[in-house]
Parts: structure tokens; C-alpha cells; sequence
DNA sequence: GTCTATATCTCGATAGAC
DNA sequence: GTCTATCGAGATATAGAC
């Protein structure tokens, strides 16, 4: 998922800002001014490349989104068996957190805001890639059972478990970094600590063991 | 964690309505008109109760900050063994978020803007309860672990998991109902269902098994 | 306590110089 | 392409009648 033109060095920063604000502070939050600042540039810029809030958001989101849309899909490509499937796709995802750190918000924003607009937008993505992502991963849960490798658990609650154990270290952050004052400075190590964490625990809740 | 104050009928709908604008659009994105019309009273009463926008919004959060805090620490209180630990704070917390629904994001949004109100906020609940309730989760988790109840992990890891895992449900609502139309028909069920998954799965994933 | 009217301010957007 | 100045919409906040 590209983009659809190539950006200048300047369309880059305040696309990289605009991420950010929109990111942290939704969609009516987001202050132009303090994208234009972020980005070092000044106010009138921000109109000049990408015309108005609305047209920026949209350049954002549509980017954010896809990408989003295409990790997940990525992540449950593989063809290996339930062990392998379950790193990879924590990896995976883990890894786009990491990258684009602040999207939730900017998702869930969309959805309380216009539930439509993003609705449509997926049902795109669907058509595109013949396939949903929640689907593919039923799928493969059901494959895992019926093959005896995890034991018998309902695919969507085990997807919800998955996607908010590898999201909360990105959501909470703010929340966790009270308590643990290291966590910026040691992020990468977090990081990884979590994927090593999840993996074991997630393995070792799911397998089967009779 | 009661009110500084009694209410009056009309208050309370002012901050039933504050409540719920603040955690769809944080607190730069609310607005007063929306609050007074979801209240059904005149945008003037607002300002003649609450003083501001910025005096409303604390008392918005101080409350759902506070019951969120003390929701942990009540749900961690249980003196039984691991399993019914984790069982009692599943439950708790599950059914805390199920009556605070959206909160999530409010104190996302709180945490992103004014992480220092939120930290001194934060030091205050822990000196009067005299503890935070990551500290005790982890002075529980190493307790199981000599006991043998429970493999040797990581007790923050596991901390993370278990709020993002509870939390997911609420939080990514808007985007599993793409999925799940009837998500919010079955609301009841789809949250009782989470409580017994979770419990299973990280009750499997955690005990020691030697 | 409640409402109308209005003052004040913030922010998105544009015009025009360079 | 970039900046300054400014307009106008919309939101917060207040004054004052009832």
C-alpha cells in the first residue's frame, strides 16, 4: 500500500505530524497550528500541500488504515502450523505497533465519528484482498482445532484476547509509564520482552493438552 | 469513591452527558453544546453549575479516574489462591468497564494531554490507599510463583496482558462490530462470554505445570 | 435557576506580498 | 514555495432579564 503520489520532503514532515496530532488528539482535536509547528513549517503550508483538515485527515487515515488492514493480513499469511502462526503473527503486529505508535486512537476516533466513511473504507480493503481479517483467522482457529493442535476455544473472543494483549502496551503507555518511569528508555527491550511474553503465555493457554 | 458533593438532578445529568461526550471526543473535541442538549438543559446552566469547560472535565475524570483505581485495588484484595484471584479480577474488572464503557479513551486522551495532572492524580490515590495496584498485582504474582501455584513470569508482562486483554472488548468495540454485526444485540453475552475465555485461557497459560 | 443575547476567543481558511 | 495579515465560523464564557 503505497501512497497514491510521491511526497516532497516537506509533504513528508507534515504528513509525519499530522499522523501524530490526529493520532493523539482525533480528528476535532487535532490542532492545524500545532501540526504546521511539528513539522516546522508554517500554517499556510499545511493548506498549500494538502487543502484542508478534512483533505489531511483523510490522506492520514486512508494511509494508516490500509496499512493496518494489510499487516493484519500479512501477519496470518504464513502456512505453518498453530505454533508458528502464533509468533509470527505477534511479531508481526508488534512490530507495525511499534512503527505506528498512536493509530488506535486515531481508529477509534474515526469509528465514534464517522462509522460509515470507515466502514466502507473496509469493505473495500475486503474486496481488494478477497478476504476479511477476522475471517482468515477464524479459519485457520478452526483448522488448529480440528487438527488437535489447540484445544476447543470460540475463534473471536480468542482474536479480541490476541489483538488487546499486543495492543496494550501502545495504548497504555501513558498509563504504565507511572509505574515503570523506564519504559521510554528502555522501550526496545520492553518491546520485545512483550512479544516473548505473549507468545508463551498465549501458546501455552491455547495448546492442546489431553 | 463518592462525589465531593451531592448532585442535584439536574448536575447529574450535565455530568452523566460531560461523561460521555468527553470519552467519544476527548476533552478538546467535546462540546458544551452537545453536553447540554444530551442533558437536555440550556448550554448557560452548564457554565452556571460546572464554572467551565475545564472545571467539568475534572470532575469528569477525577470520578471515573478514581472508581478506576479503586476498582483494582478492590479487585485485587482476594486472599484465596491464584485462581480465584485471577476469576475475582476478571470479573471485577470486566464488569467495571461494562458500566463505565468508553472511559478507555477518556483517559487515553487525559494521559496524551496532561500526563502530569494525571501522574499527581495518580501519586495522590496511592498515598491514601497505600499502594498502587500494579505493585500489589506483582507482590501477589511473585507470591503464587514461590507457592509453585504459577510459572516463573515476568509480573508487568503479565499485568499488561490481563488489563489489554480485558480492556479490548470496550475498546475496539466499533471496530469488531464490522465483523460481528450483532455484537451490540448480544452485548450481555458477548461480555460473559469474554469473562469465561479469558479465565481459561490465562489460567491454562500462567498455572505451573511441572 | 433558567433563558436570551452578546462579548470574547480560538482556529481553519484565504488573499496577497515576496 | 513560503510568509504575514486577516477574515469568518464556531465555540466558550458572561451579562443581565425574568
Amino acid at each position: 500500500m503505497a501512497r497514491e503520489r510521491d511526497y516532497t520532503e516537506t509533504e513528508e514532515q507534515i504528513f509525519e505530524a499530522a499522523l501524530k496530532e490526529f493520532a493523539h488528539n482525533g480528528k476535532k482535536g487535532a490542532r492545524l497550528q500545532a501540526i504546521a509547528d511539528a513539522a516546522g513549517v508554517n500554517k499556510a503550508l499545511v493548506h498549500y500541500y494538502f487543502r484542508n483538515k478534512q483533505h489531511l485527515y483523510e490522506e492520514v487515515f486512508d494511509y494508516i488504515y490500509s496499512r493496518f488492514f494489510y499487516c493484519l493480513c500479512s501477519a496470518l499469511q504464513g502456512s505453518g502450523n498453530f505454533r508458528e502462526m502464533l509468533k509470527s503473527f505477534i511479531n508481526v503486529y508488534i512490530d507495525f505497533l511499534k512503527t505506528y505508535n498512536g493509530f488506535s486512537l486515531l481508529m477509534r476516533n474515526a469509528l465514534d465519528l464517522e462509522p460509515e466513511v470507515l466502514q466502507d473504507k473496509y469493505q473495500e480493503l475486503v474486496r481488494e484482498n478477497k478476504a476479511a481479517p477476522s475471517t482468515v483467522f477464524a479459519q485457520k482457529i478452526k483448522e488448529f482445532m480440528d487438527k488437535g493442535e489447540i484445544r476447543k476455544v470460540d475463534p473471536f473472543q480468542t482474536f479480541i484476547t490476541l489483538l488487546g494483549s499486543c495492543n496494550y502496551l501502545f495504548i497504555g503507555y501513558p498509563v504504565l509509564s507511572i509505574a515503570h518511569p523506564d519504559l521510554e528508555e528502555n522501550w526496545d527491550w520492553y518491546v520485545q520482552q512483550r512479544k516473548e511474553h505473549l507468545f508463551e503465555l498465549l501458546y501455552r493457554g491455547l495448546k492442546n493438552d489431553n
